[in-house]
DNA sequence: CACGTTCGTTAGCTTAACTAATGAGCATGG
DNA sequence: CCATGCTCATTAGTTAAGCTAACGAACGTG
């Protein structure tokens, strides 16, 4: 179940990890992402609302291709975020076609709220864990979210 | 950005770290799930298709626990999944309340090449990294792997 | 053997996702 | 300088996924 052989063979090595790894992630996140509403909030909308803080502000098509959906379903996601006061629309300074998306100052707080809880659950795993299996965590962090943001 | 004492201080450690982890997860899982139908299967219908391949043969009630959904969902999914010819319903040998569930022939074929597929991308991701980068994620998928299953 | 419990399903609703089509605004070429 | 074409966002319409509530069948126990 372990991998053996880590160092030998970036060929078959790489797809045996590959494998695990997914596999990992796969149940992971099934723990941390809870299917359904988080409170008044939906994954997708919990989702979009973390992208447009974490980038400032974003068009609806930039918004769009962050998340991976087309552009008709950000905008029903960004129509409910911003009848929850979450979200706000703006026009583009010079063109009249796009629009300006940012978080309001709710949506900064509940972006925040919802962060938080978002971790515990895994928190409260790792502080099960060793000293040396946290470290070996963090190092394969780093490495993971260079691989994810690539 | 990167964690910078993993090794002191279980609680602060511990709650950088999970976020860490999370947003490294999360954005992992965006990429390789395809939130969008894949084939003619939808996330829901490989994922539950995936869990009940692995497990061999369960009832509804312990696949909707299992991938966290209630059961009216569950009954939804196996439904489609049984007109596609992927999943079976049997009775149960002794209850006549229960029904038991497992995977076609033609199920276990078209889960495999699912598999295959969902870790291709991954495996060539991993595959662009240094051999002492692999060799850390291998021993963090260990870890991991035990965390997604605690 | 009657009563409560568990199991799976059905019914009805909301959200999320897609494609196709629409309308507004930009931009460019004659 | 304006007509044609393109991009942006939205609307319309469909399918799937998720929920709760309610139901009928089967089990088990007092």
């Amino acid at each position: 179940m372990t991998a053996h052989h880590p160092e030998q063979g970036s060929g078959d090595g790489a797809a045996q990890l590959a494998h695990e790894l997914r596999d990992a992630i796969t149940r992971l996140n099934r723990r941390v992402r809870q299917a359904r509403p988080v409170g008044d909030l939906t994954i997708a909308q919990l989702s979009a609302l973390t992208s447009l803080e974490l980038a400032g502000a974003l068009t609806p098509r930039e918004l769009a291709d962050l998340e991976r959906v087309q552009p008709p379903t950000m905008t029903k996601i960004v129509g409910r975020l911003e009848e929850a006061g979450l979200v706000q629309r703006a026009p583009h300074p010079t063109d009249g076609r796009q629009v300006i998306l940012s978080a309001t100052e709710r949506g900064r707080v509940v972006y925040a709220q919802f962060e938080r809880s978002r971790d515990q659950w895994l928190a409260q795993r790792l502080s099960e864990l060793t000293g040396p299996e946290r470290a070996a965590l963090a190092a394969a962090a780093e490495i993971l979210q260079r691989v994810a943001r690539g």
